[in-house]
DNA sequence: TTTAGCACTCAAAGTAAACGAGTGCTAACA
DNA sequence: TGTTAGCACTCGTTTACTTTGAGTGCTAAA
């Protein structure tokens, strides 16, 4: 158990860390104001610290740096609440006043305000497409042989793909073939759509004309194939003016597991609500052994759960950055519950 | 005019560069195989280039590096057609056997392909949303506040909003006005939406009842307002494998003006049919003064074009740059064709 | 006109010294 | 017994100096 004086001098050396990025030797801490005692009493403290493992140094003659540990005990039980400063509170204040009505468009606003106010990287997922709902099916015809299929899901959420129109099959015919989709597909949540397509309707359509089985093949072909849920990410260069990627192969290595989009999904979309923190190694990749990953979700509707993320190094302004995760969740919760 | 012999330095000078980004000298010139004469004689030679502008040295005692007055001429006058290789034939071919379907799909595929054969940045600028024209106008009410409009273009492109529905006004009104709006609106480009919608359909509704006007004044809010033409970007990160930005300001400055979309889209746009290259100060942009742009059309269809563009650092291989891009966009125009 | 030869230039790589911010340890002190 | 002043030591960083080598321009001879 640590004493009270190391509680301190661990939260002096993380804090002072997280603002200047170096190593913090024992003079510079014994000269802060809530230091009362000397350098040297300071020193046989950090070796304490040291030897249990929250803190580090970079060669033998170096101040001390946080280790992953120090990070991870000063999250948890050192973190002072930050009040924002009112120019932050504003800033988000701000972007959600202007009415906005689509989704993509509140997701892409909260993650370039995320990324501006923390110069870090944000990720933010959008909730799962195929936990919603058909809320109805259109079909467009373009010209003899393709039309357009739009999808709009009860979350106002909109897909469409094209298809091909075998010849054979009329605009009326089509129509049909949506008014009879429509009535036994809405209300199926996409992620059975395939499913039901399959199952029920191929038979109940193949009861009527086999002009209608060609061109259901074709539309049942371009609704199944499968649409990623979508990673939108703000402030990727941000990453390039953070001190410890002054090495571009680092930088490189991230971006390139930033952009396998669907690990990272299957990442954020791993965490339950509340606000979670990955400290280096606690990321499950290499490249990410030097970073921090803070999530927060945010709720569309009820039971749609969407992930916002910021990546960052591991010297984080945590305190702060929970703060405006916090704020920013909220204002994106409230938003949709708007909508819904 | 410069001599055969000059040309001949001239193109060894500016093929090493482009290989090796390192200054050429006289002895490594006088070594290949193309080369008769002594170093002593290519010295004297690059002294005449030099003075005359077509190549620099970067300091007193260095090997040459093309200037952009030599990358210019080299373009203009030395490019020798270069034939693909098979892989890199074979790599677009396949890319494009695959069904596809979506504008979106294929631009997102060719501008992975560009920025994957040519470790350079593509960019791929969409055709000029409102020169299409609305195909089929399409309301989806959500619930009793809101709906989703959804245009479709007779380019097969979908465009949704979200809008307020106030609480008087009923679904079937809803119905009966789209109705109206699908009557007068098909064919009508989308540029001139607008317009139509100000000057001929609002007079039409406020014939009716004033239900219609409530609706359609949101109706009309929604789809007026604008949708800058989408850039589509592939391998942003490719520019730090570049040895010449190897320093982060400049790969800073470059990004933040990559990612001013509309002036990307403008710079773009400006362009006519066939390949152009832009060198060095040919860009208007201050962060690309050291990077070459390379810009192609593509076609939709019979009136409406597009770019792909690449960027990297003013040493290119031209040559092979210019043959993928050719290739590439002949694939795209001819799938394109096969859909309008 | 070409080329061999040579003095000269300058970035880059290597070496050495000085510096200084930090440490651990010891001994004296309250 | 905990705290602190003092001191020797460590090691990364900076600076200044040297060496190296790839390159040049110029001159004079072939």
């Amino acid at each position: 158990m640590l004493t009270e004086r190391q509680l301190l001098i661990l939260q002096v050396i993380i804090d002072d860390f997280i603002t200047t990025a170096q190593p913090v030797g024992s003079r510079s801490i014994s000269k802060k104001d809530a230091i009362t005692f000397s350098s040297a009493t300071v020193r046989n403290e950090m070796a304490d610290l040291e030897e249990l493992g929250f803190i580090e140094k970079t060669h033998s003659s170096s101040g001390r740096i946080p280790s992953e540990k120090g990070y991870r005990f000063y999250v948890d039980h050192l973190l002072s609440p930050l009040r924002l400063s009112q120019q932050e509170v504003g800033t988000i204040r701000d972007a959600f006043t202007d009415k906005m009505m689509e989704f993509e468009q509140v997701v892409q606003k909260s993650a370039g305000i995320l990324s501006e106010l923390t110069n870090y990287t944000s990720i933010i997922l959008g909730p799962e497409v195929f936990e919603t709902k058909l809320k109805q099916l259109q079909i467009v015809p373009l010209n003899q042989q393709s039309a357009i299929a739009i999808l709009v899901t009860n979350t106002g959420h909109v897909e469409h793909r094209a298809f091909n129109v075998p010849s054979e099959v009329s605009s009326s015919d089509l129509e049909k073939m949506v008014n009879i989709l429509n009535s036994r597909l809405q209300g199926v949540p996409l992620i059975q759509l395939h499913e039901k397509l399959y199952k029920e309707i191929g038979d109940l359509l193949k009861a009527h004309t086999e002009q209608y089985d060609k061109a259901f093949a074709y539309l049942r072909a371009a609704l199944v194939e499968e649409q990623p849920t979508k990673l939108y990410i703000g402030g990727k260069t941000n990453i390039l003016m953070q001190p410890e990627f002054k090495d571009l192969d680092k930088v490189r290595s991230l971006y390139a597991t930033i952009e396998k989009e669907s690990e990272m999904a299957d990442l954020l979309r791993s965490d339950d609500e509340g606000i979670r923190v990955r400290i280096g190694h606690e990321n499950p990749f290499d490249a990410m052994q030097n970073c921090s990953l803070i999530t927060a979700s945010y709720r569309l509707g009820n039971d749609q759960i969407g992930t916002i993320a910021l990546l960052g190094p591991t010297r984080m302004e945590y305190n702060r950055m929970f703060s405006l995760m916090n704020v920013l969740s909220k204002h994106m919760t409230s938003t949709f519950r708007g909508w819904y």
